[in-house]
RNA sequence: GCUCAUAUAGCUCAGUCGGUAGAGCACUUCCUUGGUAAGGAAGAGGUCACCGGUUCAAAUCCGGUUAUGAGCUCCA
């Protein structure tokens, strides 16, 4: 006899056991037509699994989050269904969602080509158009053993010899002739599989194992309606107008070229938002009590040994020799900044001791990691160490993430949108396992003391400690991973790093790793895309690009750029015979902030007339006024402007 | 590193069946001196990524190398 438990309270009861979809009809027509399935006593079901006992219910519909992950689940299926239709030799893996779609990898000897996936998607869509029923059957483990043998899914014989408990009774899903096996749920019927697309082909390894067998993998988008999935094609899209490997080429800020794979040539544009960030960065650090330093970048290879990094990481290391000895360049700065630390004596006084440094790092990534300037060999770190006592680490770490919430607030992005992840102990470690209670403790700790959300990820943290990473979104919506703050009870051990306590023992500091922007080049990679390369005017690498009508106005133009560069803005003039349509056009183009228009009429009256490159005319102005204007836009930074009360 | 794909003028891209390369923009010169998103004319510019093979003949077909792209793996 199940008592119903609904989400508004309501309660239904029925004298037989009972499934979602029934308990929908019994609400009404459209609610059961609309049913994918629920959630039965926080159990996800299908639509047509029966309910035996007294439950509370959610029932899923398109409208959820759950119910399109259904519907993604269900067009892998679907994959299947037509792939194996086509190509009846190919061996299905897996076919779980993915955010925003889904995949499934496949064995299969023929290479599928971009009109294969075409034929493929074509097929889908027949299949799904026939809004045929999904029948689930819960079979013995045995038998759904011998329908894989039998059907040559030597894959799914695997899962289920694997992972599969032999008293267990899996769900075979049948889409007609063809057979899946998933825990589900599933859509009752394809009417709800309607809005996918086929996305690509590519490599996948089969279990996630770089030492297994490739497999292929088809992976596609889906939505409950069309108008969603369209809306989600036009995301990508925007999302590749913003490419900064297009944009970078566009605006001439910098490029990459195949004798230095990974490394970037800056042109003077992109140099001109490096230097930006690097001043500002550097003005901070030094409001926050950092010294800034600069340390060697190729080291004996004995320090890197002495680290631990030789051991962990030579592969990704560049080796050099000289005079029959190795060195290494430099592939992070933390065990250089303890030779730093370790000049002379260290009291307890010094602590905390920050030490900052732009540091240039270069790391021999796999050549398929590479990807444009955001993922690199060659790389500059806003990187810092904190020698410091344990007590000092959680007030280290609280600043830190207030420093951190600054910074990505001046750099435009919404602090409240920011992502927080502590990465524990991995298998690859160097330090106890005391150690490693302490510095976990330590970092949720200071999470917890400032209130903020946090998820953990076990065993992603750094060799050396456990770590915090703050991910940042764009304007898109897309997850940025940027800053970090580490913990670290190994290295200055294992450095020989020491300090003079209270008492007068010498004790071994803790080192805290941090920074913000991760790396310049991934930082400018995001920023030219969050802005899609039209920079505030603090970052922009032409502030102000001087307009002038005809030659009569040349000298006035070059006067004024001269008054400008003089008050420290970064001033171009144009100069050319040219009409000034053409050279509106041009830097409205070019994303320069303020175009300043100069004819007749300004040189008479010693002023210049404004305009945006959201193509606003701010009127004429004296000079001085102008000042005024850039030197407000200048403080807001990356924040929108303060809308003036009326 | 792995799978698949791609590489043609500074940029974006055409180039059919193998027969010595083409457009637009940019660039140079000249004309035009103009008021808020493209004024006109002429000219110059390419060892078709690199190495090798097939062929009377290769941008085109085949093999290799490098780089790039998508995904996987990795990411101190």
């Amino acid at each position: 006899m199940p008592v119903i438990t609904l989400p508004d309270g309501s309660q239904r009861s029925y004298d037989k056991p009972v499934s979602v979809f029934e308990i929908a009809s019994d609400i009404g027509p459209g609610l059961a037509k609309a049913t994918l399935g629920g959630r039965v006593n926080g159990v996800r079901v299908d639509a047509h699994d029966p309910i035996t006992e007294d439950a509370d219910l959610v029932i899923f519909t398109p409208k959820d989050e759950d119910g399109i992950e259904i519907i993604r689940h269900s067009c892998a299926h679907l994959i299947g269904h037509a792939l194996k239709q086509m190509w009846p030799e190919a061996k299905m893996a897996i076919g779980p969602t993915i955010e925003n779609g889904f995949y499934y990898d496949i064995d299969l000897e023929h290479r599928l080509t971009d009109e294969d996936i075409e034929a493929l998607e074509k097929r889908m869509k027949e299949l799904a158009a026939k809004k045929y029923d999904v029948i689930k059957k819960k079979v013995s483990w045995q038998e759904a053993y011998d329908t894989f043998k039998e059907r040559g899914e030597p894959y799914k014989m695997e899962i289920l010899e694997r992972d599969i408990p032999k008293d267990d009774q899996p769900g075979l899903y049948h889409h007609e002739e063809y057979i899946d096996m998933c825990r589900g749920p599933h859509v009752p019927n394809m009417s709800f599989c309607q809005n996918f697309k086929l996305q690509r082909v590519s490599g996948a390894y089969w279990r996630g194992d770089s030492d297994n067998q490739q497999l292929q993998r088809i992976s596609g988008t889906a939505f409950a309606d069309k108008k969603a999935l369209k809306a989600h094609l036009r995301f990508l899209e925007e999302a590749a107008k913003r490419d900064h490997r297009k944009l970078g080429k566009k605006y001439n800020l910098f490029h990459l070229q195949e004798e230095a794979p990974g490394m970037v040539f800056w042109h003077p544009k992109g140099w001109s938002v490096y230097n930006t960030i690097e001043s500002y960065m550097r003005k901070q650090q030094i409001e926050h009590g950092y010294q800034e330093i600069r340390t060697p970048q190729v080291v004996d290879i004995s320090l890197w040994e002495k680290s631990g990094h030789a051991d962990k990481f030579g592969d990704d290391m560049f080796i050099l020799k000289s005079e029959d000895r190795d060195f290494a360049v430099k592939p992070m700065n933390c065990p250089c900044h303890v030779q730093v630390f370790n000049q002379g004596l260290r009291s307890y006084r010094d602590l905390p001791l920050r030490l900052a440094e732009f540091g240039s790092c270069h790391r021999n990534e796999l050549s398929g990691a590479l990807h444009g300037i955001m993922r690199v060999r060659g790389f500059v770190q806003d990187d810092a160490h904190i020698f410091c006592t344990d007590e000092q680490i959680q007030p280290e770490v609280a600043d830190f993430i207030d420093f951190l919430h600054q910074v990505y607030v001046d750099f435009g992005f919404d602090p409240s949108t920011l992502i927080y992840k502590l990465s524990t102990r991995p298998e690859k470690r160097v330090g106890s396992d005391e150690d490693w209670d302490r510095a976990e403790k330590a970092l949720a700790e200071a999470l917890d003391a400032k209130g903020l959300p946090w998820e953990e990820l076990p065993g992603e943290g750094a060799f050396y400690g456990p770590k915090i990473e703050f991910s940042l979104k764009d304007c898109l919506g897309r997850v940025w991973q940027c800053g970090t703050i580490q913990v670290d009870f190994s290295m200055p051990g294992r450095l020989d790093a020491q300090y003079v306590a209270e008492d007068g023992s010498r004790k071994v500091p803790v080192m805290l790793h941090r920074a913000i922007l991760g790396s310049f080049e991934r930082f400018i990679g995001i920023l030219i895309e969050n802005y899609e390369g039209a920079f505030p005017l603090w970052l922009a690498p032409e502030q102000v690009a001087i307009l002038n009508i005809t030659d009569r106005q040349a000298e006035y133009a070059e006067k004024i750029q001269e008054s400008l560069q003089n008050k420290g803005f970064r001033a171009v003039s144009d100069l050319r015979n040219e009409k000034i349509g053409f050279k509106i056009r041009e830097h409205t183009i070019q994303r320069v902030p303020y175009l300043i228009v100069l004819g007749d009429k300004e040189v008479e009256t010693e002023t210049v007339t404004v305009r945006t490159r959201e193509g606003e005319d701010l009127g004429s102005m004296s000079i001085e006024a102008f000042s005024e204007l850039l030197l407000n836009d200048l403080a807001r930074k990356g924040r929108a402007p303060e809308i003036a009360s009326s």
